[in-house]
RNA sequence: CGGGGCGUAGCGCAGCCCGGUAGCGCACUUGGUUCGGGACCAAGGAGUCGGAGGUUCAAAUCCUCUCGCCCCGACCA
């Protein structure tokens, strides 16, 4: 492709609603833009980088047993309805009506329209196990579109949906799908983990989040050095046993605290380190109210609560609601003397000595409190969100914490979905039975997004040749000077006919202006046809990414970009 | 949804407090010089100042409403 023949329109100034590096190069490098908040236009070039990805991802679903379709992106309410996410969903549903006043949802994730093709279809365990997907625009109305691509309301997924007719047969899928997520980003040049999740509100027991690791994430995930990694919302951690045996046990007392509600306030106030007090959470699990205890100076992870509570929901309770079952006002609750309440605690607090908390009662608090003395609770367990440095629970090793893109989600989720919305095959012994259902999904738009994240430096993007919108740029230093341009020509029939995807730039301009635009677009190789070396009988090859430089021969091009680029590496088999 | 910020030429911004001529850089057009890391000179085109209403002799500027975009937060005692 010529640069003159194709749309390119690269920027020297940053966007000023980018936040992110990505974000910020992908509208400078002219790869996209912003139609409304969250919504963007692929350019030529943006949209050739996007393809890669999703070619990458058809060869592997295919690989991998998957079956290609088109579903949808209108879907009438009764669906959502008969499954029960029309309630459940919220508002990131988007809900558009139609002239005769009946409801819809733009897709946003399609089990829905899966299920109820696949409970029309198919009928028999023959036909069983069976795996489809589809790489197509998915909206939700994020709450708050930003980072560009990595957070928007339109954008393209790959969602694939396995039936069994057992949990075994779902599981061996699951781990094919594992397999090919993994290899889909290993082509695409990423470093990620794919980590322990929690399933969240699209249900099912196992699952694992594939997170590209970047600083500018949005997650959070908890690693240690001995494999074992978890999104921050599921990890868990292991106590930190006290050195020191058990202190003696103080004479309890209530102490005044006037106006003291936070940890931060009672601990400051009584002098105390707000490790030493205990914070009581009381929650409403689904009717029943439940008191959890924390160290004070850790949060709760209402996950882990729901986990030990099996409750598909917790919310905090309203300070009505404290104040009948406490007796006292919202930030002075504790577990001393709290009748008809179950109360639930972190293992830390076991550990926990003539700590300090509420006392049900206005403005007051008790000093000294101790387990097993003052107070019990029915159920220990890990209960508040890792941090880092806290103990791994496999290996006591300190736990990590970094940020990172989830760029992928795997899901068993069972018969959730055939359950509600009747959808059964018949077994071999003639029995109605549900489906065994797993899903799968991939950001294509997000994976672009991760990987310039991951792989850009001051100049601009650094394209892995899989990805990359084209492999090479050919750079004529002086379109008006007619040996360079005929060489440029020469050299760049040479390379489309050998299957480079080369980029000719031939605008009249400045070399600086076009080396500048060389390294912002980040093609993996150059290839400078100017005067100077043209004098020696010769071009220049430059690597984007390690800055090396070579001068050689035109008519032994190419075999260095056979050396440089091999089929493996613009596939994304091998690296470089 | 709560808080904050911003909407002025294609892009990035100044002007607004203190009302009167709409400006700068980049980009674009023409001519010339230049030509190995975002050139220079000259001339030029381009803006309903987000929208509506109001105050005023006069509004980008003051007031009211409204739309959009961006950032932070969203119940953690």
């Amino acid at each position: 492709m010529r640069w003159t023949r194709t749309f390119i329109p690269t920027l020297k100034e940053d966007p000023s609603d980018a936040e992110i590096a990505s974000h910020k190069l992908m509208v400078r490098a002219g790869l996209m833009r912003k139609l409304t908040s969250g919504v963007y236009t692929y350019l030529p070039l943006g949209l050739r980088a996007v393809k890669k990805v999703e070619r990458i991802v058809r060869e592997e679903m295919d690989r991998a047993g998957a079956l290609e379709t088109l579903m949808p992106i209108l879907h009438p309410a009764e669906l959502w309805k008969e499954s029960g996410r029309w309630d459940v969903y919220g508002k990131e549903l988007f809900r558009p009506v139609d002239r005769h006043d009946r409801p819809h949802a733009l897709g946003p994730t399609h089990e829905e329209v899966i299920t109820d093709l696949v409970r029309r279809e198919i009928r028999s365990y023959r036909e069983l196990p069976v795996t489809f997907y589809q790489i197509q625009t998915k909206f939700r109305d994020e709450i708050r579109p930003r980072f560009g691509v990595v957070r928007a309301r339109e954008f393209t997924m790959k969602d694939a949906y396995s039936f069994h007719p057992d949990e075994q047969s779902l599981r061996e899928t699951y781990m094919a799908m594992h397999a090919a997520y993994t290899a889909v980003f290993r082509r695409c040049g990423l470093h990620f983990t794919a980590v322990e999740a929690d399933s969240g509100a699209i249900g099912g027991d196992y699952t694992h989040e594939f997170m590209v690791l970047a600083g500018a994430g949005e997650s959070e995930v908890v690693s240690c050095g001995c494999g074992y990694s978890a999104t921050l919302e599921r990890a868990e951690t292991a106590p930190v046993r006290p050195e020191a045996g058990p202190q003696s046990a103080a004479a309890m007392e209530k102490v005044s605290t006037p106006g003291m509600k936070t940890a931060e306030e009672v601990a400051s106030f009584l002098g105390k380190p707000t490790s030493s007090l205990i914070k009581t959470l009381l929650y409403d699990a689904q009717g029943e109210t439940v008191a959890a205890l924390i160290p004070g100076d850790r949060e709760l992870n209402e996950a882990k609560l729901r986990h030990m509570l099996r409750v598909d929901a917790v919310t905090m309770a309203d300070p009505e609601r404290i104040l009948e079952v406490t007796g006292g006002p919202m930030g002075f609750s504790g577990p001393v003397g709290l009748e008809g309440v179950r109360l639930v605690a972190d293992s830390r607090v076991e550990f926990m000595h003539n700590c300090v908390v509420g006392a049900n009662e206005q403005d007051c608090h008790y000093v000294n409190a101790n387990l097993g003395r003052d107070f019990e609770a029915a159920q220990f367990g890990d209960l508040v969100v890792a941090r880092e440095g806290d103990p791994c629970v496999r290996c006591g090793k300190p736990v990590s914490i970094q940020r990172g893109i989830e760029v992928g989600q795997i899901f068993e989720l069972g018969t959730k979905y055939s359950k509600s919305m009747k959808a059964h095959y018949l077994d071999q012994a003639g029995q109605e039975r549900d489906f065994v259902m797993g899903c799968y999904g991939i950001g294509i738009t997000r994976t672009v997004a991760a990987v310039i994240e991951q792989s850009h430096d001051n100049n601009g993007i650094v394209w892995p040749a899989s990805v990359a919108p084209y492999h090479i740029e050919v750079l004529p230093l002086n379109v008006n000077d007619e040996p360079t341009m005929r060489l440029a020509e020469e050299v760049y029939e040479s390379l489309t006919a050998s299957g480079y995807e080369t980029l000719l730039d031939d605008r009249d301009q400045r070399p600086g202006f076009k080396f500048k635009d060389a390294d912002l677009i980040g093609l993996p190789f150059r290839v400078v046809i100017g005067e100077k070396a043209l004098g020696e009988g010769k071009v220049e090859v430059r690597n984007r990414k390690t800055g090396e430089t070579t001068k050689i021969p035109p008519d032994r091009l190419l075999e260095k970009m056979a050396a440089l680029l091999p089929e493996e590496v613009r596939e994304g088999r091998a690296h470089n």
